[in-house]
DNA sequence: AGCATAGTGTCTTAATGTGTCACAAAGTGT
DNA sequence: ACACTTTGTGACACATTAAGACACTATGCT
């Protein structure tokens, strides 16, 4: 089987929980974890399955941790971050990433092979 | 035994399935892989069995999962395709791939060696 | 402790997706 | 031309999924 593909559109409850689609669910299960990490990346939002976020952690663990530039590109993306388990197949995303993602109601899920992105309705229909 | 073949029109129905040719079916079968990954090109669809579908993915894993253009190109690729599992020898095209392609009821399969194609009958016999 | 807020599990309904069957159409061999 | 086989169509019943509602739990605050 591939990677997450395809674009879905959910609707978030007033919790701010969303409905991972089912063909994204099998993914994660044949993955044996329910774990993602939700990264924030300009408007919108990143989730990482847990093993595609340590391929990731080390990529920016290259980068020094004594050069300034570095170091501020390392804490937008680690400070933004969030680890978030999928439970009863819904994705709680917290306040400050909705904020930051201006997530409301209308979402849309957009397939990035080994990761998904995370988008406001109204964003994804502009860009 | 070749690749895929000629042209064929088939109905899909009321719940976007369609009927893959026998003849394509067989080449399926020798594959012993029931699934194919659907990516949207221009106007029509293009199916390809999973080995062949993974040729492409490779070339957009080279890109940078970080970098703000190849997300962009990846975007454009992934998030148009679905995969689809052949099931009791029909195809289910998801509803965003129908739309854009514009399938209705009549649609024509194309050959195309290790992929086919997938176009609306009316697009298909203007062009 | 009591309250407010944030987070979680579960249920119902509606929509979507799936399997199966019977019939019709097309293709094949004699 | 005929019977036989294979293939495609459409119908239907059934299964799965997503949306939304609601009640319950956990947490932090005063």
């Amino acid at each position: 089987m591939n990677g997450f593909l395809g674009t879905y559109s959910v609707n978030m409850d007033e919790k701010g929980r969303l409905n991972v689609p089912s063909k994204f669910k099998a993914i994660m299960e044949r993955l044996y974890d329910p774990n993602l990490v939700v990264a924030v990346m300009d408007n919108f939002l990143i989730a990482f399955p847990q093993k595609e976020w340590q391929v990731n952690e080390e990529k920016l663990n290259s980068l020094s941790g004594l050069d300034r530039e570095d170091r501020q590109k390392m804490r937008e993306f680690y400070s933004q971050a969030s680890e978030c388990e999928l439970k009863s197949g819904k994705l709680l995303v917290p306040q400050f990433q909705r904020e930051i993602a201006g997530l409301s109601k209308e979402v849309v899920l957009v397939g990035m092979s080994k990761t998904f992105e995370i988008w406001a309705g109204d964003r994804w229909n502009k860009s």
